[in-house]
Formats: C-alpha cells, structure tokens, sequence
DNA sequence: TGCCGACTTCTTGTCGACAAGAAAAATACA
DNA sequence: TGTATTTTTCTTGTCGACAAGAAGTCGGCA
C-alpha cells in the first residue's frame, strides 16, 4: 500500500480531525475489518504526523467505542458483539422511533428540504443498485430526519447506531434483494409526508414498522450465515 | 490550594484514568464550575504528570461533552445550555421509562439486591437530609436499575443525562424542600416491587410519573431562579 | 486623546526521544 | 526433545522541549 496521504504540512490541529475521520470512515466500511491491529508508528508514516495527534485520535475512537485498547499490548478495531445483537436491535428500533416522531412534532423551515435532498440521493443508489450507497444514504436520511427533530442526545446515540449498523451491513450486504430497497423508498415517502403533516402518531407508526422491518431483514442475513457456517462445519 | 496528588510514582496507564476520573467529578460536582478555565500546565503540576497524559484525559472528557476546548486558544469546563434544557428533560423522560421497563423485563439473579442496596443509600442520604448525597445516590440507584435492564447503550446515555443533570442540581440545591425527597423514596419502592414482579406497564407508568416529578422539581427550581435574577434587573 | 499596528506573552499543538511492559525468540537445562 | 528461563524486540506510555497561534500590551501616529 503506497498511500501517503503526507500531501502539504497540515494546518495546526487539523490533523487530528482528519486522522480521527479517515479512520472512522475506514472502521465503518471495514475496510479495516474488526481485529485490525492499530499501528501508532505506521499511521504516523502514513499521515507525515507525529505519534501524538495520531494517539489523540485514537483516544478519541476508542471513546466511541470503534477500537479496543489492550494496555501496553496492542490496539485494535473493535469486535462486533454479536451477542449483544438484541440491545442493539432495542435501542436501534427506540430512536427510529422517537427521532421520527420529534421531527413530525418539531421539523422547522428547511428541514423537509433537507430530508428530501438524502432521500433523492437514497433513489438514486437503489436505482443503480449501488448496495453501499444504499448503506450509507439510508443512514443519512434518517439522520436528516433526526435533526429534524431537535434533540441533540437523540442524534448523537443514533448516529452511532446506525454507524455500527453500517458495519454491521457490510459483512452481508452481498446477499440484498432487490425488491426490499424499492420498498424502503416508499417507506421513506410514507415517513416524509407524516413529518410534514406533523402527524405524530402516524409517523411514530412507520417508524416502528419500518425499523421492524429492517431489523428482521439484518437477523436473516446473519441467520443465513450462520447456518451456511453450520453447514461448513459439519 | 495545595492539593498536590504526587503521592507515590503512579504505574504506568493508571495516571490517565485518575486524571480523567478526578476531573469529571469536579466538573459534575461543580468544583469546577462551567466556564472554568482548564489549564493543562497547572493540571501537570498537579498530578505530577506530564502534559501528554493530561491531555489524553482532556481529550476524554471533550469527547463527552463536558469540557470544550477553544482551538489554540482555550479549553474550559462546558457550560450547562439552558436553552437546550427541553431536549434534556425529553431524553431524561424517555430513558428513565426505558430504563425502568427493560429492568422489569429483563432483570436477573443479584439484580434486584444491587439496587436495593442504592435504595439503601438514597434513604439513608434523605434520613440525613444530605442533599448532595440524595443526588448522587439517586443517580447510582437509576443506573443500577438500567444495569438491570441489560441494554449498555441505554446504561451509557442515561449515565450522562444523570451526572448533567447532577451538575444542574447543584446549581440550585439549596432549595430543595424536605417532603419531595420522602416522596421520592416511595416511588423508588414502587418501582422496586413493580421490577420484581415484572410488571413491565407498571413500571413504565411509575418511571414516567417520577420522570415528570423530578422535571416539574428542576423546572421550578430554575424559573424561581431566574424570577429571582429578573426581579434585581428591573 | 483615540485608534491602529508591532511586539510580547501565554497556552495549546506537535515533535522526537526515552522508558516500561508484554509477547516472541533464543537459550539453558533436564 | 521438551520445558523453563532469560533475552530480545516491538509497541505503547510518558516526557521535556519547541513551534504556532491568539490575546493582551505597548508604542506610534493622526
């Protein structure tokens, strides 16, 4: 790998944001796949930067939980907790919920065009099946969506929400139909038009249902994996 | 003050979290009132540490929200966002119910003797008319409730919604009256029994009745604050 | 006297080097 | 040859020093 992103001397505290976002961005599409050692001095090559804005970053993912830290030894890119699946799917399902609702309740002047403009992009990735663009488009629409509805606490757990669900995707995203993104459009619709009519318990209602829906779409993805792991092993 | 921590050569890794740990009780508990400047030169000295693992520790505590640092200029203790004030309470409502009826679902073996021992504490903070006590162990008691209810991402924004909410207290504990506390605790047992029993609705309804009481409490406590400052202006 | 600009100073951001701890490798011994 | 122990090596944790940026200070000029 010959990608030294070392291009001009960074401005003064710049770097460390640019690290922190490159390697989120990399955890989450893992393309630094769960296990991953951390090298401090390789990533210090890599971004022409000291050892210290690079651990400062680092402090910082492993606050948001996207690394593990094993004192004096190494670190690495967190696991993904399968068993802890279901307090996932839980709180997953709890701010779909609750951010849909507060945006029927709170949405203000510009907010449905914003919504709006992350819906057209999610269009356009199941329109070219682009499975990864979905991925990332679906999450930013509902994010969108959040703000909306103006409750900061709410955003911030569900970005990391969905963030982990993105992680979570990619291990399976090879097995997506092609009939369930087309209804996830119409969804989304149903869900805007609730917003806009600030009609609470409706879009409270296609939240629930909408999350329940691709929740079961995730377990079935993994179920199938796993019994096709089964079957390898026997 | 001459409160230097240099007692003995700290072991490696352990510095960081005493700073870290050390600090955010200061802040919560309003030692460190907002606006507070954090000098990281000052802090060195202090713990006898160098700057890099204060820094780590700073860092820490800016990705939870509770210090904010002003680029190349300043790092202060953050200050508590009245106008944000809504959107906290709506969180703090929705996890204590969440919190609260994943307990009742969910608790196991030993669950329900942890947090009787937190209940244990908060009385005994009420029988001795320990204000600050009963809002320390009021947190301790919730959290042990959402521990119960075995969902870490619920366990983690509850955590940080309570300890903001400690350092709002704190700022108007003086006028706490004695028959709110008294209540408290009976609520906190009907809680108690609803968990038991698994009475998931029960629960929920308790937890969102105790929700509004402590809101309506810090809500009157605020606006007989700012009436107060209103009534010197004019 | 009032305002603008250079200078000083103070705090944060970054660096390179060293120390400690743990795993891996090498060695000694049975 | 297998195991225990020492040594090596590699990575993280810590340190002291330097650089950059911004606020405050001082002096000059209208």
């Amino acid at each position: 790998m010959d990608e030294t992103e070392k291009l001009q001397t960074h401005r003064r505290g710049s770097g460390v944001s640019t690290v922190y976002e490159t390697l989120r961005n990399e955890i989450i599409e893992l393309k630094l796949p769960p296990g991953s050692p951390i090298d401090e001095q390789q990533l210090s090559d890599r971004f022409a930067l000291s050892r210290t804005p690079i651990r400062e970053a680092l402090v910082r993912l492993a606050a948001e939980g996207l690394i593990t830290t094993l004192t004096n030894r190494a670190t690495i890119v967190s696991n993904i907790d399968f068993l802890g699946l279901p307090e996932f799917f839980d709180a997953l399902t709890l701010m779909y919920r609750v951010t849909t609702r507060l945006a029927a309740a709170n949405h203000a002047e510009g907010d449905i065009a914003a919504i709006r403009v992350e819906q057209k992009a999610f269009e356009a990735a199941v329109a070219e099946r682009d499975v990864l663009g979905m991925i990332s488009t679906n999450r930013d629409f509902h994010i969108a969506i959040a703000r909306a509805g103006r409750n900061r606490y709410y955003v911030e757990l569900f970005t990391r929400l969905l963030d982990e669900g993105r992680r979570i995707l990619r291990l399976y995203y090879s097995s997506f139909n092609d009939i369930l993104p087309r209804q996830y459009v119409g969804e989304h619709e149903e869900m805007i038009q609730a917003i806009i009519h600030r009609d609470v318990v409706l879009a409270d209602s296609l939240a629930s249902a909408h999350a329940d829906q691709i929740v079961r779409q995730i377990r079935s993805y993994i179920t199938a994996d796993s019994r096709h792991n089964a079957g390898l092993v026997l």
